[in-house]
DNA sequence: TGTGCCGGGCG
DNA sequence: CGCCCGGCACA
């Protein structure tokens, strides 16, 4: 759909000003660049638009917006639609604003973006998302907080997907978990909206708030990671996340500038997220075990690899919806995991980019009841072994001219990605045990099509240049 | 066997 | 660097 164009778009935009990057090949994309370009600067209001949440995130976000907006500012019809995707988004694409690199399958073109740009802004935006699916949760049925009142349309409301809904009770499982670790959390801080029972009201608001974020947070693992596993730990709470942002700005210049920047804009975000728990979306396809951190991914998944639709088209009708489930995901019990492979780092497989010692250490020993919450969850996470256990795709082009999407997959075995991990690893060099990849491996095969399967040979011009200098596909990463 | 892309060479 | 391509690993 163009709504998740847009929406990745906007992370896109953002950052940079959204410069349809199609520079590569100025005019060979033609067909595509329209549709690229009138989206790109559409972010720009979608950023701010999911923002909101405090009156303050508001005007930020405008002006961010104005300035981003690479002087297209949309102005208020854009807007709208703006929200109005976002909206809509919650349910397919959902919060995520993930990470979804803009799949290069769904929206060509949109894959190679400005470079560090994309990747700030999935990240970002998930956190916006997140914010804005908090606004909006409220308006599904519960008491909304001031703040949280946007002009959004009520007719935007959306879809009570079963999904997100779904996890009340799992919610309330965690409470405990998360409410024993979260009394010092900054989350509460947050506004939630809450039906509220006085003496459960603390923790559910939480709990909700920590929901909402994760839930948004499908937008997957850099970021959500991160802070999600924080979770538990007492004496990390908010200075862990402040510390770990600090020491993730230095951590990796390149591609971590785009996460980092992602935390320093969410900043308010990433102390909410505490809640361990992350709401991942499955495969429902026979045979299929797919589990993708971001609702856009798993679609795109299944529109791609099961309803056999193409990468050109992003458009969605939707039907990907009834072959996935939205399942809730202690990270905890993943970043354990992973944690537990490397105990000064995040783990190759885990949340590659920030993490600082901090944090890791909070992970480390924090993650220790993992799975208790959710059965099913737990049941698909345990299957795999640590190693495997989490599997985090990176999908970026190596360079970051593309968006990158990270996606939790279990069961998939966790391969070399080499070139993404180097960037991640390097701060890490204890890691190495659970990363086989190491050096001198190949990096796998993407399974996406690349531009010469795509275009063929025939059209060898419109490939991507990487790929017609036989490197790595820039416009179709994995 | 086709494809993806690493490694290396050339200008 | 940008551009190619030999050649290898995979699927």
């Amino acid at each position: 759909m163009e709504s998740k164009c847009i929406l990745e778009k906007s992370s896109v935009g953002t950052s940079v000003g959204g410069v349809v990057d199609f520079n590569y090949r100025p005019g060979r994309y033609n067909s595509r660049v329209p549709a690229v370009a009138k989206s790109s600067f559409t972010p720009g209001p979608i950023f701010y638009k999911c923002v909101t949440d405090g009156g303050s995130t508001a005007a930020v976000k405008n002006e961010r917006t104005s300035s981003v907006g690479s002087g297209h500012s949309p102005g208020v019809g854009i807007l709208q639609n703006v929200e109005k995707t976002v909206i809509r988004d919650q349910k397919d694409i959902g919060s995520t604003g993930i990470l979804k690199r803009a799949s290069p399958t769904l929206c060509l073109g949109m894959g190679r973006q400005l470079p560090g740009s994309s990747i700030s802004l999935d990240i970002r935006n998930p956190g916006k998302q997140a914010e804005l699916a908090n606004s909006f949760r409220p308006a599904q049925g519960q008491n909304v907080p001031q703040a949280e009142i946007q002009p959004l349309p009520s007719s935007h409301i959306p879809v009570p997907r079963n999904r997100n809904p779904s996890g009340h009770a799992d919610k309330e499982v965690m409470a405990a978990t998360v409410l024993t670790s979260l009394s010092t959390s900054p989350l509460v801080l947050y506004p939630s909206s809450v039906p509220t029972e006085p003496a459960s009201k603390t923790w559910k608001e939480v709990l909700s708030t920590s929901y909402s974020s994760s839930t948004s947070g499908n937008w997957s693992w850099d970021a959500s990671d991160q802070s999600v596993p924080s979770t538990p730990s007492p004496p990390l709470s908010k200075d862990a996340n402040t510390g770990f942002l600090h020491s993730a700005q230095g951590d990796d210049a390149s591609e971590d500038v785009s996460e980092s920047t992602h935390f320093m804009f969410e900043d308010p975000i990433p102390r909410k997220r505490k809640n361990s728990m992350k709401v991942m979306f499955k495969c429902l396809w026979k045979n299929c075990e797919k589990v993708l951190s971001t609702s856009s991914g798993i679609q795109r998944h299944i529109r791609t690899v099961h309803l056999g639709r193409n990468s050109d088209s992003d458009y969605s009708d939707g039907e990907e919806d009834f072959y996935y489930s939205e399942i809730e995901v202690n990270m905890d019990s993943l970043t354990e995991g992973l944690s537990s492979l490397t105990p000064t780092s995040p783990t190759t497989a885990g949340p590659p980019p920030i993490f600082p010692p901090p944090l890791s250490d909070v992970s480390r020993t924090e993650y220790v009841g993992v799975n208790g919450s959710q059965s099913h969850t737990s049941s698909l996470l345990s299957q795999s072994a640590p190693s495997t256990l989490c599997h985090i795709r990176t999908d970026h082009a190596y360079q970051g001219p593309v968006t990158h999407v990270r996606t939790v997959c279990i069961g998939e075995k966790r391969q070399p990605a080499i070139g993404t991990h180097a960037a991640v690893n390097k701060n890490h060099p204890l890691v190495t045990p659970a990363t086989k990849s190491a050096a001198g491996t190949r990096k796998p095969r993407g399974e996406a099509k690349k531009c010469r399967k795509v275009y063929g040979m025939e059209k060898r011009d419109m490939w991507c240049t990487a790929c017609r200098w036989k490197k790595a596909c820039q416009r179709f990463t994995d």
